[in-house]
DNA sequence: CGTGTCCTTGAGTGAACTCAAAAACTGTGG
DNA sequence: CCACAGTTTTTGAGTTCACTCAAGGACACG
């Protein structure tokens, strides 16, 4: 499957719930936004803290997060990216980025200028609401995770996160089965959940001792469902998914 | 100074980043809102999870927090809320909350209906905009609490805190020479921040000792500002305020 | 087949936690 | 104006979860 212009107009469609919500005249209109296809490597920067973007960048394949450094090396990863997210739709009402957007795996990306999106979200308000709602959503999640590094132990961080991943990409059709591909480092999940490397090991191994996971080679096993939600109190509510299950 | 529509209204334009930014047709449309103003006690719920809310609340007076309850009594405040935010904006486009909304002193609120917003904002996409970008900042903002809760010690975390809510109030002009009232306990900090009561005070008790800072009586204190935000890495970069200094 | 990255494990340390109790406030009613 | 109850702050002592440092093993890739 080659990344072209159809496949983001598609991957723009889904994200924005379905063409079913989507007026004729509003999926023209999305079918002709210019968008530039880009593949990228691996742990490459898409945008950086400080920049004035002017174009916003919809993930086509692969993994992406946003992240900022702090001193003395130490990094928070904010969140991660699956295709059909636009990780710096921000920066459409925000000039300046106050933090980074990388790839995580190597990735194929389709940026927007943000000329053509403001345009769009201009001529149709049901578009902007639904852009908008997605960035609310994104806030919500940005609370899930507060509420793991301030209040959950890190067996629990850990489990929760993975559950939010499954349901993220189970509603985007890229995983079944409580399986799913995980190109993340101990120390990506690490610097995700506020803790080392060495530790992420650790819970790594516990949560395998229970026989509620396992992560090798990239993917991620989840044996016990409900188990490992109940481990970790996860409750799917904030992912606001209803919209694309119904 | 008697809690008026017309002083929410005052609020709306102000939060929107003033009346210079408004064509008339517009400020002509908030001061026609059809807002509910009422006066709320200390430690009183706006809004629960789990609810489906038919109106936003302007925050006229008084603070409120975000926050939520889980298992074992533990729980996580995700922000602090002063007078011109609306905290619960994201239900206009989210129907179920997924956390609470409260007041932390007493406070005075208007409420505003859905429809009405939704209207606004259908008739007039550039207050859309500004709402929607508010929001945004809002998530800017739980990014950075994410990095204070993951990769931050007790004394920048809570430092880091200091400098925000100072900037926040001296935006909105509720704080002016290093100082202003902070009606937290030492337990609401420690929930924002992901710490234990205890540990918060010891942390007080050090930022006093290097003649920082004092808390006492709500009312906070910054003895060195360029001491105090290089103590924590504080770049304000973070929570956008360059439109209104403009 | 070597080099770099990532994972794994051990040992010792430290930041923050819990439990507990005393001291200082706050507000209320007598 | 004082007494009292409830909350909040403060301090001490002991514990624990997660950290750092360090080194060996596994794996991936050119």
């Amino acid at each position: 499957m080659a990344p072209t212009p159809n496949h983001s107009t598609d991957m723009f469609i889904r994200k924005l719930g379905g063409a079913a919500r989507l007026s004729d005249e509003e999926r023209e209109a999305i079918a002709h936004l210019p968008v530039t296809v880009r593949p990228l490597g691996p742990h490459q920067d898409i945008v950086r803290e400080k920049d004035r973007p002017s174009q916003c960048c919809l993930l086509l394949e692969g993994w992406a997060c946003r992240y900022q450094l702090l001193s003395e090396g130490k990094r928070q990863i904010f969140s991660f990216h699956i295709p059909g997210d636009i990780p710096d739709l921000q920066s459409l009402h925000i000039r300046v980025m106050d933090h980074n957007v990388c790839t995580l795996s190597s990735a194929v990306v389709a940026f927007i200028p943000h000329e053509a999106l403001l345009d769009l979200t201009a001529a149709f308000p049901a578009i902007a609401a639904i852009l908008w709602r997605d960035t609310l959503v994104d806030g919500a999640v940005f609370r899930a995770w507060m509420t793991g590094l301030g209040r959950r132990t890190a067996c629990e961080a850990v489990a929760h996160l993975f559950c939010e991943l499954y349901l993220k990409l189970q509603a985007m059709g890229l995983a079944r089965d409580y399986a799913y591909r995980l190109p993340l480092t101990q120390l990506d999940l690490g610097d995700a959940l506020g803790l080392s490397n060495v530790h992420v090991n650790r819970t790594l191994r516990e949560l395998r001792g229970k026989d509620l996971i396992t992560l090798h080679g990239g993917t991620l096993e989840i044996y016990k469902w409900q188990e490992l939600a109940d481990s970790c109190d996860f409750d799917p509510a904030y992912l606001h998914l209803e919209r694309r299950t119904a």
